[in-house]
DNA sequence: CGCCAGGTTGATTTCGCTCAAGCAATGTGG
DNA sequence: CCACATTGCTTGAGCGAAATCAACCTGGCG
């Protein structure tokens, strides 16, 4: 399964890699594909390696005691899967499910681990990224806990820009979303239903203007002022 | 300085470091003590090293943009500060605040940088402790935004009473609270007047008593009970 | 003794949730 | 092709939880 190797992604971990190493991994990584919807992995499974997404979208959430959850990550082309469960040794806390149809690598445990054992460089690449993952999830927390609905809206709506995100030619920026509304609700930990306010009171303030799974930010600007300088102006 | 030599606490990534390693640790490590209310780094600081307590308590916090702070761990004796900003490879993106009189060991990142690169297995448990200090992160983002106050309060007192609490002889738990109100009502993101409200709330159901920096578990039981059950008999 | 920080309490407001309905787009079976 | 479910999104009314603002304790401590 050569074809494998040349899929390998540009990032700092994957870089590590001696070519022997990438070739042991083409042999051992199993390929397969997921519809949308399909589980990849479900919290509370055993984590038995990780898994390298080659095309498609995921979505990794977490569920609580009583339905209620939450989305922490969306996964794609190029990301890694259950890394952070490998790493500690633990079950898997939280779900993977397909957002778009996946063709996925899955690695055994028992391979990275012994690659692990051998490439430094390989492991300080992973302490580096879970660092920074880390210092991303206290951040998190952080805005959840004290910033409202209309600043972590706004955030996401940046954060999705990195990657669906087009400058138009009038400096607006058309955002293609890969997910629905009840996903981004997750995302900001709050209800569809006040989601959609939000959008609402963000379109009459004239900082987007949405279309289904289309939307605009009208005014980058404002809309970065405002993350920064928390000026209330109601 | 051989005196540090023996005070490496017994936690497994200090256990794979070799005597070699140890000595010559306690070489290069420099103790400090400092005050109550002292910093021993600021948000936006550049990370220089990392900070073995020795003995003391230590809050770790991070400041929005408009004051609003949220704290994210309690350091103690044998803990280690700085590691995830050193690791990461960023300034430190939370302040630590001595909360009591510490004795600190700073070691330089260089000195570090240099055993991880020899010691395998000094790596590898740093990965293990950082993935599961992510798990933690993800849950507490996942319980802030899901879960009500009450919830959340019993979850720390829970935490709380692993360091910090004594069974009574009659099966309750005498709490020896370290840290004011404030800084309790900022480890679950909420003010100091909703905190003491839902203290008294818990106080009349009967489950707790507080008096001061003591606090009584008066009904173990039933507090565990609603953390999982989430049963409201209100 | 008065001061002051930490803690509590009360009144009011705001934000986001719940429940419920409506609506548009898509699918499905007769 | 139409009648009818289904699904995703929006809107409204009312409620409840926590924030805000303000006053008031309380216990150390100079």
């Amino acid at each position: 399964m050569a074809s494998a190797l040349k899929t390998f992604p540009e990032t700092p971990e994957w870089q590590t890699l001696t070519l022997a190493e990438r070739e042991a991994l083409s042999e051992i990584g199993r390929q397969r594909r997921y519809r949308a919807g399909e589980l990849i992995f479900h919290q509370d499974d055993e984590c038995c390696g990780i898994y390298l997404i080659l095309e498609g979208l995921v979505s990794v959430h977490k569920n609580g005691l009583e339905g209620n959850m939450v989305t922490l990550h969306l996964a794609r082309e190029g990301d890694v899967l259950g890394y952070r469960p490998f790493l500690a040794e633990q079950h898997h806390l939280a779900s993977a499910q397909v957002v778009r149809d996946c063709s996925v690598v899955f690695f055994a445990a028992s391979h990275i681990k012994k690659i692990l054992l051998k490439n430094v460089e390989f492991g300080m690449a992973l302490l580096r990224r879970e660092a920074r993952e880390l210092g991303v999830a206290e951040s998190r927390f952080q805005e959840a806990v004290t910033q409202h609905l209309r600043h972590r809206l706004l955030n996401l709506l940046l954060v999705l820009k990195k990657h669906y995100g087009s400058g138009l030619p009038n400096g607006e920026v058309l955002l293609d979303l890969p997910i629905s509304r009840q996903e981004m609700a997750s995302m900001i930990g709050v209800r569809v239903e006040t989601l959609s306010r939000e959008i609402r009171h963000l379109t009459n303030d004239g900082l987007v203007e949405f279309s289904g799974h289309r939307a605009w930010l009208k005014d980058l600007p404002r809309i970065e002022d405002e993350l920064v300088a928390k000026v209330h102006t109601h």
